[in-house]
DNA sequence: TAGAAAATGATTGACATCTAACAGTAATTG
DNA sequence: CAATTACTGTTAGATGTCAATCATTTTCTA
């Protein structure tokens, strides 16, 4: 639906870009809480899925700082999200002999067996939300949507 | 950037729908920060500066609830937001009578003077992250986009 | 039409994330 | 090698979100 109908805005929007950036944001939101009622059946936030994903297709190790740069997430958050997880037993910190200010930071197997129960529903749900997107459409959409990106990081 | 590049990926992502859906969120979650740092010159956060947006457009009353469904946030969330806005004395509750659940929410004079001194700032960051799209590209991409929410309306 | 049940509007409390400031450690540099 | 600078992770305080709850209004029904 447009975000005009959606919105039942007083006037439609006379600003397509300001439009544009609004369905972006929204679409965003809308998969996200898609996404976090998923989680939630299973116990998981969708910061504490979003770090058992990224564990478990590294290849190297991975400090407290390489998550909060992969997920777009400060290092104060990341602490937590870590405390949350390690009471649950999800992940582990590791020390790291030769550098005592970080931490290597791994699954569990019951990390792992979770993250292996959930993954699946939730690329279901993916393919479910973009069935109408063939290959080709996909990548039309992503270089937009980098294009963007790359003007955005421009400001400040 | 690709996510692939900007990432570090220790691996490409071989899933294209998975990656459109990263690229949405993470271009989203970017859009959303370089506003932040815009409003948080004039003290407002995003949240805060949707409400005063919105306020600004209505031609008739809003509740509370009103304003949750157009910005897409928990009647919750209102509550909060307004508390800090109207400490600020930007917006105000007005009782309605014949009906005391509820208030019409409105802009004070202070409240129109800071959003007419931000807005303009807002649509050019708006039109610079959007330069390189011309109408007919804006509209394409909402088309997508708006394709998307349709189906992950479904989900659940 | 009176009374109960359902629906609606807003708030509260628990929790998650952010920014900023901090403490500890490592790297750089003169 | 001492002093400075940079980096990592944590904590504290503010804000925003959701689930549960309270208060009021509307709808239903006998």
């Amino acid at each position: 639906m447009s975000l005009n109908k959606e919105l039942d805005l007083d006037r439609p929007m006379r600003d397509t870009k300001h439009e544009a950036v609004l369905n972006i944001v929204r679409t965003a939101t809308m998969v996200s809480q898609k996404g976090a009622t998923l989680f939630r059946k299973y116990g998981l936030t969708e910061a504490q899925f979003n770090v058992l994903f990224a564990l478990k297709y590294k290849e190297r190790h991975w400090t407290q700082s390489d998550l909060g740069r992969r997920l777009v997430v400060t290092r104060a958050s990341i602490t937590s999200v870590l405390d949350k997880l390690e009471e649950k037993e999800l992940v582990k910190r590791n020390e790291v002999v030769g550098n005592r200010r970080i931490y290597h930071v791994d699954l569990t197997e019951s990390g792992r067996t979770l993250l292996d129960e959930v993954e699946p529903l939730y690329r279901k749900d993916i393919h479910h939300v973009l069935r109408d997107f063939d290959d080709k459409a996909c990548r039309a959409l992503i270089a937009s949507l980098e294009q963007i990106r790359e003007e955005a990081e421009q400001l400040d």
